[in-house]
RNA sequence: GCGAAUGUAGCUCAGUUGGCAGAGCCCUGGAUUGUGGAUCCAGUUGUCGUGGGUUCGAGUCCCAUCGUUCGCCCCA
């Protein structure tokens, strides 16, 4: 029996990197451009540490974490999303002395979830997290910034940027309240998955996919009725910047997040192109989380991004060419063949990228595979070539040949760098 | 965790009421003994996902199991 990959993890071909090479060049560049700088946390930390920051009680921590025990006893899990290790990493490096601090991450995540398309149980996100920035300007602006990269990687069509505001401790308390008390009265109405989460989180209630939910959904109390003068300043100053740039959004008064930390602000881009899997770009603020977790009190807001799902946008709109070569070398004959390696690393010390065919055989064959390779120009040695001093210079777009001293090859083609 | 579909060559797939396992692409060689792509010719592609069962006989029917996909749940 052959060894294959564990359910819902996979291999990324070489033919999919120039999809994803694509997306991490792109989403490097913008991050930096905005003023984050990259931070690379550990893939496993302390069980507790997502636990306490993700919410005990979220389904995240409570069935979907890899969790086990080292060695030494440690109660350890594979990391589910990325803000509670930078957040750990804020308060451990006691950075609130360098306000503000701005870090993106990119790298694997992991969650023991039923496999999908666009869902994994080994998948890949990038985000960023802003650390220090309390008013709506930095919400603002990092909506702006995803949308940016989402346009850069032209990707941008069938999306759509939705917002909401989720309150803060002060007001979110006795809106949860009053929201159970409304909902606890129409239980019957509700589906049986939402009559579970009346007592564990009713907020959740509220993007319920069921119609019958839905429509009580739609009359229950809203949040942006019940925010403090706090909150509603904040959520109203973020509309009214998003107005002034001129970014398209929607306020969806249902839209809850998922994990506990939210506070505010909570914003997700999503996709009609992915089915089930909508969800492309989310996140929010988390004033209090910093402080919960040990921390001075300071405001933070972040997002995440998923790859797999973007590579997914990305792969229906690119042609995808793989890697190309430029010089590809080609020797026929054993004395040319132990020439040519020395050649090679001749040329290669003076700038010249070159790959030499590593199969050998006929020129033919070999020919083949460069223009497989596709490489622009093949450097022929044979015996001819060999007796010459000079090599064969086939430009593989017209068909083109002429022969080129050997003293001469790096000067010529290493221009090209 | 629940519901449904699906699994045949490296890839995409066909395979009739149960009767010799197929096509296209890819790959290799030749037509062209030193020249890739286009064309033509020839050739290699297989534990039919896996394990049981029914049958003279199973890719086909039945059961189990694993993977994948879609939906629910959840989320990026």
């Amino acid at each position: 029996m052959t060894i294959t990959t564990v359910r819902g993890v996979r291999d990324i071909l070489p033919e999919e990197m120039v999809v994803w090479h694509a997306l991490e060049q792109s989403a490097r560049q913008i991050f930096t451009a905005y003023g984050y700088r990259e931070i690379r946390t550990p893939l496993f930390e302390k069980t507790e540490l997502f636990a306490r920051a993700v919410g005990a009680t979220s389904d995240i921590v409570e069935k979907e974490m890899y969790t086990f025990s080292d060695r030494g006893g440690d109660s350890l899990s594979l990391r589910p999303e990325g803000t509670a290790s930078v957040v750990r990493s804020f308060i451990e490096n006691n950075l609130h002395r360098s306000l503000p601090w701005a870090v993106y991450y990119m790298g694997p995540m992991f969650r023991y979830e039923r496999p999908q398309k666009g869902r994994y149980r080994q998948f890949h996100q990038m985000g960023c997290e802003l650390f220090g920035a309390e008013g709506p300007l930095a919400d603002a602006e990092m909506m702006a910034m995803i949308l940016r990269l989402l346009r850069t990687l032209q990707i941008d069509d069938s999306l759509t940027l939705e917002i909401n505001s989720l309150g803060c401790g002060t007001c979110r308390a006795p809106y949860r309240e009053g929201l159970f008390a409304f909902l606890q009265a129409r239980q019957e109405q509700l589906c049986d998955n939402c009559r579970q989460r009346l007592q564990r989180n009713p907020l959740r209630i509220l993007d319920c996919k069921n119609e019958g939910c839905r429509a009580i959904a739609r009359q229950a109390p809203a949040m942006k009725d019940a925010l403090c003068v706090g909150c509603a300043d904040h959520f109203s100053g973020l509309q009214a910047l998003l107005d002034g740039m001129g970014l398209p959004y929607t306020v969806n008064p249902l839209m809850v997040r998922g994990l506990d930390y939210y506070t505010r602000t909570a914003f997700e881009v999503t996709t009609t192109a992915l089915g089930a899997q909508n969800a492309v770009a989310a996140g929010g603020r988390y004033d209090g989380l910093v402080a919960e977790m040990g921390g001075q009190a300071v405001p933070a807001i972040g997002f995440a991004m998923g790859m797999e799902r973007l590579a997914l946008l990305l792969e229906g709109k690119r042609a995808g060419k793989s890697g190309q070569v430029g010089n590809y070398l080609v020797a026929v004959g054993d004395a040319a063949t132990r020439q040519a390696l020395l050649l090679a690393e001749e040329w290669r010390a003076a700038g010249v990228p070159l790959q030499m065919d590593w199969l050998g055989g006929s020129l033919k064959a070999q020919l083949r595979r460069a223009d497989r390779a596709a490489a622009s120009q093949v450097l022929i040695l044979a015996e001819r070539e060999l007796a010459e001093r000079a090599v064969l210079v086939k430009d593989m777009r017209d068909g083109g040949q002429r022969l080129l001293p050997w003293e001469e090859v790096a000067a010529v083609l290493g221009a090209l760098r």
